[in-house]
DNA sequence: AGTAGCATTGCAAGCGCATACATTTTGTTA
DNA sequence: TAACAAAATGTATGCGCTTGCAATGCTACT
């Protein structure tokens, strides 16, 4: 079977009996074109199979239409919806995402040079930052970069997350309001700018209060098992906080089943868990996770919103968007 | 600030004094250039941050090297994880993949008119089936389509899918070993082919023994909170099986908590539930779920691997293709 | 009728790269 | 060292589209 060549516009055009170029205004949107021939050429195209080759227009108009996003935590509760949401505000956008997944440096800065060299006009970035020489490179090349819910110091790129510091100083204040004394935060990424932020609002806030206090803080903790582990491992070293501030839900589950299971550890009486994300998992009645709910809708329309507008107005200008979290009081934490 | 074009081959050329041609060459895998050449041209391109234009590459060797993604169910508790080894595979294999979000007939068209505009070569669709027109117009046009955990007949294009045959049959089996006798089963899509795989296995295979039957069977039930409802609405009704098969693990454990905490049903003595995909929820101590394992590591890297190889040999001889899924059984089956 | 003014159309030159073909260089062998 | 094959390089064209510019058609007004 010999592979047959698609049809082209010179093919519609010769169909329709009018010039090339005509074919293209009837098929871009506002150009000069009277009504009679775009019908003469839109039924010549339906009878050819025509779709207009996106690859050539980008080429003559030198921009792709293609936005990259770069997914680095799949692990994340929420990641299909964030993705989902990416998607379809890209698309909806007349843009269409191309999508590539990468943590270590090598695979990031790979995903970036993959990025250029598929002309994308912008690129998003998942829970992971793109390298300095790497956005360099697309500063120099006009190609602007949104960071969601991840932030590196000196980074040319636009940055979205949750105002962590609010967070930490609504924690802080329920934490105080119920007498609650000794703190331990427990969270998988170290460099999170989220973390440091809670962490930070949250010292600041109990400190107001005397006998108040941190009394630990573990990183690289992520998932159910981990959280079992933890809190198991904190009683054996009789680290005994009476709050644990968690910014994963999946490990506050598991700290939560640690207490109930294995440790009889009462919550919340003893033991007061929060967790960070509202999965759904949190709200059933067997688990019941106080948390904080994160409005990753809203963030990831920002997310897309920022980046077209820059696509649009070539702006390079780096913007850092904080948006509002919500504290959720469930059954892990006193009743007032 | 004006917009400064990227750097071309021809530039490199120009500064490794070389012809556009040679650039060309430096950056083909295989082709005719001396190590000489080659060294000058990369370091040129280097300084000049250049990377080959793909697009421009696309259109002269008439292959884009992009394949779609259409994705329809970003509610599957394996989303993230099916996409990731979507796009990693998609990657590894030298092509990028472009996805696109869509569940209604329209939007189902619409995307794979963007994927052809696109001049994807070839179409990735997961649980959903492209309408017989498009799949004949990608047919037309030579793009293969691999179809991920759905199956409508009459449609052009290969199939990825659990063998729910061999499933319908272990479950029958387990079910008859235990002496359980009344059947329902809960679904939640009417049309997916697994649902019917299973269901007609299993009917045949209970039918063996007297006294046993599938009492009913539900479909459009999907989530946590639908399926305690539902469990509520069969005792209320008086129908009562002694075993729910679930197409759906979420689905499952929602009945199992309207057993535990709303109705005080003795799981696994009095009912035995069975969910399907071994979410990982499912396997903590506080569920418990019994379940059935479909490998979809092994079904993602199947449905790549097959689009890719009828990409390269240019075939479109539809394929069928059916893996085996595990029954794993835990607290709510009887132990034997 | 003549013509200014605008809407439509055609013409042709790219966009950046791959590649067939022509030409030059290199390497090999007698 | 001459002669020839093979390798390397250059030249020129085309991929399918957009778009500036020129040519044409149309309308309305004097």
């Amino acid at each position: 079977m010999t592979t047959k060549r698609r049809n082209n516009s010179q093919d519609v055009a010769d169909l329709a009996r009018v010039s090339q170029a005509s074919v293209s205004r009837a098929f871009t949107l506002g150009a000069s074109i009277s009504a009679k021939t775009k019908m003469k050429i839109l039924a010549a195209a339906e009878k050819l199979d025509y779709q207009p080759n996106i690859i050539a227009r980008s080429l003559s108009k030198s921009q792709s239409g293609l936005v990259g996003i770069l997914f680095a935590n799949w692990d994340h509760p929420k990641a299909a919806e964030i993705l989902k949401g990416l998607c379809e505000a890209i698309t909806e956008k007349g843009f269409k995402p191309v999508v590539q997944s990468a943590n270590t440096t090598e695979s990031v800065d790979k995903a970036f040079t993959d990025f250029l060299s598929y002309q994308v006009d912008g690129v998003i970035v998942f829970s992971i930052s793109p390298s300095a020489n790497m956005s360099a490179l697309c500063f120099r090349s006009n190609i602007p970069i949104v960071i969601l819910n991840h932030s590196t110091p000196g980074i040319n790129a636009s940055v979205v997350t949750i105002d962590s510091t609010k967070v930490g100083r609504q924690i802080g204040n329920a934490v105080l309001e119920r007498s609650y004394k000794r703190i331990t935060i427990i969270s998988s990424d170290a460099h999170s700018q989220v973390l440091s932020g809670i962490s930070d609002a949250l010292t600041e806030t109990v400190s107001q209060a005397p006998e108040t206090e941190i009394i630990s803080q573990l990183t690289g903790v992520h998932g159910y098992e981990a959280g079992v582990q933890t809190i198991i491992d904190l009683w054996a070293e009789d680290v005994k906080p009476d709050v644990i501030v968690c910014t994963s839900d999946y490990t506050a589950l598991g700290i939560l089943a640690g207490c109930r299971h294995k440790l009889g550890i009462k919550v919340p009486e003893e033991l007061c868990i929060i967790g960070l994300g509202d999965i759904p998992v949190s709200g059933w009645k067997d688990h019941d996770l106080s948390t904080v709910k994160v409005p990753h809708d809203e963030l990831v329309k920002t997310t897309v919103t920022t980046l077209i507008s820059k696509i649009e107005t070539q702006s390079m200008e780096p913007e850092n968007i904080k948006l509002d979290a919500k504290l959720i009081l469930r059954g892990t934490i006193k009743n007032l």
